[in-house]
DNA sequence: GGTAGGCTGGACCAGCCAGTCCAGTCGAGC
DNA sequence: GCTCGACTGGACTGGCTGGTCCAGCCTACC
């Protein structure tokens, strides 16, 4: 797919997808039309079809594919090495930030809700980055536990499905409350409760 | 406003409002027209609009807050009386149950998203949402205080707002894994780390 | 320097769907 | 039983938008 693709052609399809992610990252998906991305990417339509002949669904999907990557990317490189509590609220800092300047609009969620079931690989998308993310989280718990700060009996599978959930959570209460209360409050009792499971 | 309505009118407002609600369950807004909900409620596209004179958005607006008075009243009664950790578990059960059957579709959630800030009040329905519900949540865990099961140093507001958070995101990867997973070590770890704090 | 094929521009089309309009019915109160 | 206004049916419209088509340009390779 996409294989006779030659150098110009590639950093064109590369215009398009970051620029149809910058107009998404302003207005709802099911406000934005090709007409916009047209506009944003100084393309015209037939090269839009010619880059994704499937249409829209496949733009937005290639779409979806990048924000995802930018994800975990935008974590690094603490989310890499949470080998120490001091790396955990270093980490903790990170997110918050990054979800606070990110603030109400959230371009993946609304890009994967949008393709939803219709379209084969959407929601692949979502639930690979999600077990990703996990196994990061995993990866920081047992690096503890090998550090000798957590004791080994502990259920990091748990631990770590509980601490995504509660960041999942709390980045929704944060774009539809407008406020990072609850962010801040799942990631410093999750992390403090680890600590806690630590001196029992 | 809509004082004037006679009981026949009053029904088949209602009638609208539930059966688009029923539409709502079943498609994604996005993919909802007026005529689904047409079809749906045996009404004609003039009888909407007397209803409705701001058209759709008001439609929507109004079944937005049918759902969200549903989804506390789901949780109910267990939400109602936390007061010790018999009732904690019933109402845990409870919820995953609620969200289980749910299975993958949010029509709070799409509804709101799709409103989003171009309807004033939209995001009002799902702000007061949460507010009551981390409100119901804070009186638990407050009773079990009283109850003398927590010490009263508890930081009870942090607690309330990091297990909401956790619920809503658990629920959130219900929705895009399709597993239950996340939802039940956030509230299972959620629990177990307030009845380990009684113990400290 | 020629040519095949990737690349680009933009006019055009067709379907969908919210919203309008008007004609007609029903029913409560006088 | 009359009348006024709430209520209902359904045809119509106008704009929007995804997708098509074709004609022409650019360039890598021979």
């Amino acid at each position: 797919m996409h294989k006779e693709l030659t150098a110009k052609g590639r950093a064109t399809r590369n215009r398009i997808i970051e620029g149809a992610a910058a107009v998404l990252r302003e207005k709802d998906v099911s406000v934005a039309t090709l007409d916009d991305i047209m506009a944003h990417t100084r393309t015209s339509k037939s090269q839009l079809f010619h880059y994704f002949p499937e249409g829209k669904d496949e733009l937005l999907l290639a779409v979806a594919r990048h924000e995802a990557d930018q994800v975990l990317a935008d974590q690094q490189p603490y989310l890499g090495c949470l080998d120490s509590w001091e790396a955990w609220h270093r980490w903790r800092d990170q997110v918050v930030k990054r979800y606070t300047e990110q603030g109400e609009r959230c371009p993946l969620g609304s890009l994967v809700l949008h393709l939803g079931r219709s379209t084969p690989g959407a929601r692949d998308v979502v639930v690979t980055l999600m077990r990703r993310w996990e196994e990061n989280l995993a990866t920081g718990i047992r690096a503890l536990q090998t550090a000798g700060q957590l004791p080994a009996e502990l259920d990091v599978e748990q631990r770590a499905a509980a601490l995504l959930a509660g960041i999942q959570g709390g980045v929704l209460l944060l774009q539809s409350t407008g406020r990072a209360d609850h962010l801040r409050a799942v990631l410093d009792q999750g992390i403090s409760d680890l600590r806690r499971a630590a001196v029992i």
